[in-house]
DNA sequence: TATGAATGAGAGTTCATTCAT
DNA sequence: AATGAATGAACTCTCATTCAT
C-alpha cells in the first residue's frame, strides 16, 4: 500500500506499473495480482486508504467552519497540506491519469464523492443564519470547491508553483472576511 | 490533424498511439514520423491548432466584457462551447496527460499561458473603475479562473455531467449581478 | 546465452536483433528485457562469456610460450580454432557491429582488453633473454597482434578464406624460427 | 557522392541511411534511387570513387619501394594520411558494416582487391635481389599488410587512439632497416 | 504466501523503397 | 530530373497479467 502511494507520488500513474511498485514494496510483481484482482483496484485501494485518513483529520475541522472566510481558510489549508504531504499528486496522478479511463475514472470520482459531501456540510454551516443562505445550493458551491481543488492539482503539476494558487486563496480569504463585514456571513 | 484531434476526444491521451491516429487518418503509423519528429510534437501542434482557433473566436468576446458578470458569463459560455465543440476534451486529456512528463507538461502549460493573459484582461476589463479593482489582481484572478476551467474539465468527465457547474456559473453569475447592484462592478 | 552467440554467428551484428535471438532461443522477445536492460547489454554478456572461456583456455599456453616462433604458432593455433568453434564470428561481429557506436564500441574494445595484456605477457617471455628485448615494447607488439586478429577475421568474413592467411601465418612462424637461428630469440 | 562519402565518415554506415545522405546533398531521398537501383549500390559506388582516387595517387610512391624498410614507411604513411583525411573512416564502415551482409561483403572485399594487388607488387619490388625473396610470396605478404590495416581502423575506432598504432609502424620501419643492414633487403 | 519465468500485445520510432506528379 | 507523400516491415522496449512451483 505504502510503496503504492510512493509510486503514484514519485512516478506518476503512467510510472506506477506492477513491477515499479512491488519493486518500492520489495517483492514480487506477480505477488500484486494475489490480493488483488488488478493493477487498477490495488490503485484504487491505495487512493481509497490515503482519501480516507485525510477525511478523518479534516472532518473536525469542516465541522468548526463558522463564516466563509474560515471555509476558504479550510480550503486553502487542505491544499497546502495536501501539497506538503504529497497526498495532492496522488489525487491528481489517479485523476488524470484514469481521465482517459471511463470505468476507472467513474470508481475515482465516486472515492471524490465524500469529499463534495463533506464540503457541502461546511459550505452550509458557514452560511447558517446568512440572508444568502437562502440563495445559495451548498452541494453546488461544494462541487465548485473541489472543481477548484482538482484544477489546482493540475495547474500545481504543470508548471506555476503553489504559491500563485495560495496567494489567490489569501485574496479571496480578504474577500469573504470583507464579506462578513458586509453582513453576509452570519 | 483532425485524426489527432479525434483521437484525443475518442480515445484520450493514453489512447492517441500513433497506431490509433494513424488508424483515424487511414494512413500508415510511420507517416506521423515523416511529419513530425516525435509523437508528443504532433500531439502539441494538435492543441496549439486547437487552441489558436478558439483563442481567435473568443477574444473579440473578452474585449466586450464590461463586468463581473458577463465575465462569468463569458466563462460559462466558453465551458459551454467547449463541452459542446469537444475541445475540452483536447485540452483535458493533454494536460492530464503530461502531468507525468515534466517537459510535456511545461509545454502543455505553456500553450495555456494566452489563456491566463486573455482571461487577465478580462478581468481587468470587467473591473474597471470599480473600488474593488485597486484589492484585485486580475493576473491572480485569471489563473483561478482557468484553474476552474480545468478542474471543470477533470470533473466533467469523471462522471458529474457537465450540468452541475453550469448551474454553479449561472449562480455565480446571479451573485456577480447582485454585486454590481451593490456598486462592486463599475 | 547460446541463442545470442548463435545468432551472432549465423546472423551477425545487424542480425541478432531481439527478436531472432527470442526465435533461437523458442522464448518471447519481450523475455530478454526481463533479464537484461538492454539488447546491448545481453549481446555484451555474451561476448564476455564467449571471451571468459578462451581466455582460460589459452593463458596456460600463453605461459608456455619461450621463444618467437611458438608465439606466431599460438596465434596461429588461436585463429584456426576460433575459426573451427564460430568464436571468431562473434568478435568480429560485436566490434564491427559497434563501431559506429561509441559506448558500446568502447566497452567492446575494453573486453579485448585482457587479450591485449595476455599478448604482451606472451611476446615478453617469447623474447626473455634475447638481445632484441631491450628494442621492443611487448604491448606495442602484443596490441600490432590482436589488430591483426581483428583484421583476420574481416578478411575472412569477406570473401578470403582463412586458408590464405593459414598460409601467411605459417610463413611467419618459419621466418620466426629462421630468426631465432641467428640468435633473435633467447 | 560527396554526401554519401560525408555521411559514411560522420555518421558510419548504420547511419548512412538514405534520408541522411539525401540531407548532405540537400536533394529528396527519392532521388537516390533513381539514379541508383539501391542504397548500397550507391555506397558501394562511393567505396570505389575514394578508393580509385587514393589507389591512383599511392601508385607512383608504391612504385618507388626499393626496400622492405621503405614498404613498411609507405604502409605507415598511408595509414597516417587516411586517418587524417577521413577514408580510413569510409572503408572501415563499409568493411564493418558488410560484415552481416554476405553478398555485400563480397562486393566490398572486391574493392579491396587492387589494394593487395598493389601491396604485391610493392612486396616484390622491395624484395627484388634479396635472398629471401624465394621464401617469401608477395601475395601472402601483401594480404598480411592489408589485413593489418584493416585491423588497425577497426582498433583506432574503438577506443585506441591512431598513435599507438603509428608507434608500431615506426618500430617495424627500424626493424627493417635492420633486417636490411643484415643483408636481407636487397 | 510468495516467487520467478514467461507471454502477447502494444508502445514509439526508423528504414529502404516506391510511385504519382 | 526531382519531389514529396506514402508504405510495410522491422526495430527496441514496456506492460499487465498468468501460472507452475
Amino acid at each position: 500500500m505504502n510503496a503504492t502511494l510512493q509510486a503514484l507520488r514519485e512516478k506518476g500513474f503512467a510510472g506506477a506499473s506492477a513491477r515499479t511498485i512491488a519493486g518500492f514494496a520489495g517483492v514480487n510483481p506477480g505477488l500484486i495480482f494475489y490480493y488483488f484482482k488488478s493493477l487498477d483496484e490495488l490503485l484504487l485501494e491505495a487512493l481509497r486508504e490515503s482519501s480516507a485518513d485525510r477525511l478523518e483529520r479534516y472532518r473536525a475541522d469542516a465541522n468548526a467552519v463558522r463564516a466563509p472566510s474560515e471555509l476558504v481558510a479550510l480550503l486553502r489549508r487542505i491544499y497546502a497540506e495536501d501539497v506538503e504531504s504529497g497526498h495532492i499528486r496522488v489525487v491528481c496522478e489517479m485523476v488524470a491519469g484514469s481521465v482517459a479511463r471511463p470505468e476507472l475514472g467513474r470508481r475515482v470520482m465516486a472515492e471524490l464523492e465524500p469529499w463534495v459531501t463533506l464540503a457541502a456540510d461546511a459550505v452550509e454551516r458557514s452560511l447558517e443564519g446568512s440572508p444568502v443562505r437562502s440563495f445559495v445550493d451548498p452541494r453546488e458551491l461544494a462541487l465548485g470547491g473541489v472543481t477548484f481543488y482538482l484544477g489546482a492539482n493540475l495547474v500545481t503539476h504543470l508548471g506555476e508553483g503553489p504559491e500563485a494558487l495560495d496567494r489567490l486563496m489569501a485574496s479571496a480569504e480578504r474577500a469573504a472576511g470583507l464579506l462578513e463585514l458586509l453582513g453576509v456571513g452570519r
